[in-house]
DNA sequence: AGCACGCCGACT
DNA sequence: GTCGGCGTGCTC
């Protein structure tokens, strides 16, 4: 009887494969979590090993023998694989996907584990001896030399990208390094980590506390909700638990939500910490993200710094987590297999035994609910002596205000005192463009997007009209195209026309703006906010990419320009999100002697949650708030999913919709169903879109009734419709 | 997801 | 007559 393998191939299945065994491999290379590639239709595959099977699960002649295994060893632990399959199952997505999620490109590709192997310069004795003179002619080179003289240990390659203009810079200059006989690279790949590391931070009391509570609870598993403001030291005690792991031996994974975050993370964590750190994220080239995977892999990296999906990189020596920014909705993939790596990281802890510490100012309620249930431990910074003193808020009431492109004559006037005084303000504002909309004065005609149920923005710098949904893209008309006038008027405000006025009403003062459009370039943003702290700027203005990571000690002042647009949403997390911007953007600010004003501007300066959030700060909000989602059954009192659909018509994806609903309505009755009803924005790039809501108090009904529906579905399957399955959704649109 | 197979419309 | 549209079924 020869050997079957159960193969998990990545397509959108809920099933897997049998294979022969490929000839003459010996049952213990057969083991799960290698990669195998094996014949697929009339193509070759990557799969992943699941397990030896006994009988296989169709006619033994329709097995055909599996290629070969590409691994000598499971790149997958066993506790990696299980957790990868308690994604699938929780996510309700196929294995073969979950598991290739977890590799870096080059790996699903299956190319060999050991061609990236992650590489360092060093200078050779004949480049230790040049003088920095030699690179008169060559400005990145010399900068490559300078950093490779001040260093003992090997400049890790994942790391050149980082140290000027564009990756490509450095690499070239890299390599004309070497060429020239100057440096070279050598392996780090027999590098273990090296038990010494960096010198202890002085701590305070209160980060020396959390330091030691944490660290008593290395090797086992605990969820550690590190609650302090901006400023209080969070990251120091990230630091100093990563260096009690590292000195066990251990490795740390360091999740962020954002690209943008890693430079200034990665910055102080190699000052403190002498092991290998190595980054992954989208930024990336695949063959440093595939090296910093199998450095991590294999044992070789210390610390693994990485955004979301860094959330699976196998760890050879487990120790400990880090979740920066743990309410951040950059967490939740919104594509595809849709997790939240917050959630997963949590269950990878347990699986793996070890502590998790997930930091913020703006706890998620989800984990002040589990810290008040018990399951996660709070441990609180208080802010800093020396550091910046909580913010005093004040509203603008601008009903019945005119505003000059969004600005209120209080906020004008409170920022020329600001800026008289030296100091800097920062406006916050999400919405970018020009105007949200532009509309014709003599018949009201609005310019929409042709594909998408939304307004087109206008982006008056370029002369463009945007939608902000799809990729069209317009001139500016000359005339209304309905009824021929020329008096197109842009309505609304956006951050492009914020900073227009602002050049009017301050012209002496600098404006940095900063959002997607102004950011585009490759280190525009860096250039900007090193602009910014050095006083070259007056006035900052942003969308929420100024709320994350960056602080500003020299803005007192800050402008929220529109409160109301968070706080009156259908989406029901929409104030807790609201809250957590306001606090964020409002820690961006102020320092030692002086304490920062948040001033926002409202046309509800009476909403409850706004009051009680600017009354009791965020944790009497957070307590409100969760009151009310404990009498409506939503998160954290509930569970849901939402099962989106989109097709070439409306009915079709409704129709869809309400077949599933039919197939399994009645069948449980802990289970709630709200729809199908058509998507917030129906209509997007074309396609129609509708969606059913699922909610339960009991987490089990929720998932019984998606297996089961999805085991019909399989059965029958609607071709026209392209649906997806979003458990405990964070966005509805 | 790909890919082949098959059945209907407008083209050299 | 056939080129190609995409609905349908299948992949061990």
């Amino acid at each position: 009887m020869e050997t079957v393998v159960r193969v998990a191939v990545p397509i959108p299945a809920y099933r897997c494969f049998d294979y022969l065994a490929p000839a003459g491999v010996p049952l213990e290379s057969l083991l799960p979590g290698v990669r195998l590639s094996v014949p697929f239709g009339n193509r070759i595959r990557v799969g992943y090993l699941i397990a030896v099977v006994e009988t296989p699960g169709c006619e033994v002649e329709r097995l055909r023998p599996a290629g070969a295994v590409l691994d000598a060893e499971p790149l997958l632990s066993e506790t990696d694989l299980k957790l990868l399959r308690w994604a699938a199952r929780y996510y309700h997505h196929p294995l073969g996907e979950v598991i290739q999620s977890a590799f870096p490109v080059h790996l699903r590709e299956g190319r060999g584990a050991e061609l990236a192997r992650p590489s360092g310069l060093v200078l050779t004795p004949a480049g230790a001896a040049l003088d920095p003179a030699t690179f008169r002619r060559a400005p990145v080179q010399r900068r490559l030399f300078e950093i490779l003289h001040g260093r003992e240990r090997p400049l890790p390659a994942s790391r050149l990208a980082e140290l000027a203009g564009s990756g490509r810079t450095v690499r070239d200059a890299a390599r004309r390094l070497v060429e020239r006989g100057w440096a070279e690279w050598v392996d780090l790949q027999d590098r273990r980590i090296p038990a010494v590391v960096g010198s202890p931070l002085q701590l305070n009391p209160a980060q020396l506390g959390a330091v030691d509570e944490i660290s008593a609870n290395l090797g086992r598993y605990g969820v550690f909700l590190l609650e302090g403001v901006t400023g209080s030291g969070k990251t120091e005690v990230y630091i100093e638990v990563i260096r009690r792991v590292i000195t066990r031996g251990e490795q740390a994974l360091v999740l962020v939500p954002e690209i943008s975050l890693t430079p200034q993370l990665e910055r102080r964590l190699c000052e403190r910490i002498e092991a290998p750190l190595a980054v992954f994220h989208s930024g990336l080239s695949e063959t440093e993200r595939a090296a910093a995977w199998l450095g991590f892999q294999k044992g070789e990296v210390g610390v693994l710094l990485g955004t979301r999906s860094a959330v699976f990189a196998p760890m050879r020596w487990p120790g400990v987590i880090i979740l920066d920014e743990e309410h951040d909705r950059s967490f939740k993939q919104q594509e595809g297999f849709r997790f939240s790596a917050r959630d997963v990281a949590v269950m990878r802890a347990r699986m793996a035994d070890i502590p998790l510490v997930a930091g913020s100012a703006t706890p998620s309620l989800e984990s002040i609910r589990n810290v008040q249930r018990g399951r996660y431990v709070r441990l609180v910074l208080p802010a800093r002596a020396g550091a910046a003193v909580a913010p005093r808020y004040r509203v603008l009431d601008i009903r019945a205000r005119r505003l000059q492109d969004g600005l209120s004559e209080g906020l004008i006037a409170a920022m020329h005192d600001t800026l008289a005084a030296g100091d800097q303000v920062l406006l916050f504002l999400n919405r970018r463009g020009f105007a949200p909309a532009l509309v014709c004065h003599g018949c009201g005609w609005v310019a929409r997007c042709r594909r998408c149920d939304a307004n087109l923005v206008l982006h008056a710098r370029e002369s463009r009209l945007r939608c902000h949904h799809c990729a069209a893209e317009h001139g500016l008309p000359g005339c209304c195209p309905s009824c021929g006038q020329e008096d197109l008027r842009p309505l609304g405000v956006g951050t492009e026309r914020v900073d227009e006025a602002l050049r009017r009403l301050f012209p002496e003062v600098g404006v940095a703006r900063i959002d997607r459009d102004s950011t585009r370039g490759r280190r525009s943003l860096e250039r900007m906010l090193e602009r910014v702290q050095q006083g070259e700027v007056g006035i900052l203005l942003g969308t929420q990419m100024l709320a994350k990571g960056h602080h500003f000690p020299g803005v007192t002042l800050v402008g929220i320009l529109d409160v109301d647009a968070g706080f009156y949403s259908t989406d029901f997390r929409a104030a807790e999100h609201t809250a957590q911007l306001i606090v964020q953007v409002a820690g961006r600010a102020g320092r030692g002697e002086k304490p920062g004003t948040v001033l926002l501007q409202t046309r509800h300066p009476d909403h409850p949650l706004l009051q009680r959030l600017l009354r009791d700060g965020y944790p009497g909000f957070a307590a409100a708030e969760l009151a009310e989602r404990e009498s409506a059954c939503l998160p954290p009192f509930g569970y849901q999913a939402l099962w989106r659909a989109e097709s070439k018509e409306l009915a079709l994806s409704m129709d869809f919709l309400a077949r599933l609903r039919e197939e399994a309505d009645g069948k449980n009755g802990a289970v709630h169903w709200l729809g199908p009803a058509p998507a917030p924005m129906p209509r997007q790039a074309g396609r129609y879109r509708a969606q059913l809501w699922l909610k339960s108090a009991r987490r089990e009904e929720l998932h019984a009734v998606l297996t089961d529906a999805l085991a019909r579905l399989q059965e029958t399957p609607e071709r026209r419709v392209r649906w997806s399955l979003d458990v405990d959704p964070v966005d509805f649109y």
